[in-house]
DNA sequence: CTAGTAATGTCAACAACACTGACTTAAACT
DNA sequence: AGTTTAAGTCAGTGTTGTTGACATTACTAG
């Protein structure tokens, strides 16, 4: 159908990694790698009553500490609601700080406690030691690559956050 | 080319790939990608009254036409239950076909109906668009370390699946 | 100072999508 | 004939997302 071949004067050989089907290929190994980037921490989570939200939550405050609620918002795209429910939880359960802002008082500067930098640890260390051996089998070349085309899969906007977290933890 | 076991002594630039803080921006970089990913097929799907496990049925119907029910199922990698409540809205809606097996009576083999084939269409366009666009941009050797990385994060019976179905579409 | 806006939090309702557990039907296998 | 397999169903539950409406507090502009 829509073969890349098919529109003209594409040499063949050149271009082949942008037929269909090997963006097919590429959409379906997202798919099935994503399921693994995930598996580890969800079975942790599974015995808690927390889940994939939380997982997230606690990453970016632990990524970057006294964030406030609406940077949060921005970073998981989420609405307030959705992230509320999360957040409460987390801040009953003692794994997570909520501080009135000194600046603006409206504001709240979220911190992981220590039981809450703990769960970062035990979620962080399971989803790192795959991607570490992943990376490890690959080499370095083949890790810029996969870097850079999910950077380029990126919306703008977020392509944006990531750099302004990248340049925060380096 | 950069040799990954320097065994014994680590220089610190040749594993610069595998810290902590590299591995966390592999993390973060999934998972804003991921978000783009989906984030075009989302918005078709909004408007219907179906969601992101509908088109994931869709593309592996589209992709493995006549699969069975328990194949779909271990591709899927959900329950039964929660494959049949999706698949029983696009059977209702005519965009799927569920055969009788001719050899074994108890399998259901699905296809795709045109009505279904024109949603697989809209939805892998917005995707592949957006792929194509950002393989486009890196060029082949970075979509080569893409595929690499992602492969290598799947776990051992995704990869196989992930295989079986390269070797089906090619 | 007052009016408006911004940041946060909350209540309620709802939808999508996953899960477990129990059970049925029909067909195949042994 | 008895067991297993493939598929489907019913009921209940949990997580995570959504709208919409509203309250509180605090900053900001006129």
């Amino acid at each position: 159908m829509t073969d890349a071949r098919a529109s003209g004067a594409i040499s063949g050989e050149s271009l082949l990694f942008l037929t269909d089907e090997q963006l097919r290929q590429g959409i379906e190994a997202m798919f099935f790698a994503y399921r693994g980037f995930t598996a580890d921490p969800d079975r942790i989570l599974a015995d808690m009553a927390y889940g994939r939200a939380h997982h997230r939550a606690v990453h970016f405050i632990n990524r970057a500490p006294g964030t406030t609620v609406n940077n949060l918002l921005n970073i998981l795209g989420v609405t307030k609601q959705s992230l509320n429910r999360v957040l409460r939880t987390l801040i009953e359960d003692g794994l997570v700080e909520s501080r009135v802002g000194k600046v603006d008082k409206r504001e709240r500067h979220l911190f992981l406690t220590d039981a809450g930098r703990a769960l970062e640890g035990r979620l962080s260390d399971a989803q790192r030691t795959r991607m570490r051996a992943a990376f490890r089998d690959v080499g370095p070349e083949a890790v810029a690559g996969f870097r850079k085309v999910l950077e380029a899969m990126m919306d703008q906007e977020m392509r944006r956050t990531y750099h302004r977290l990248k340049e925060t933890g380096a």
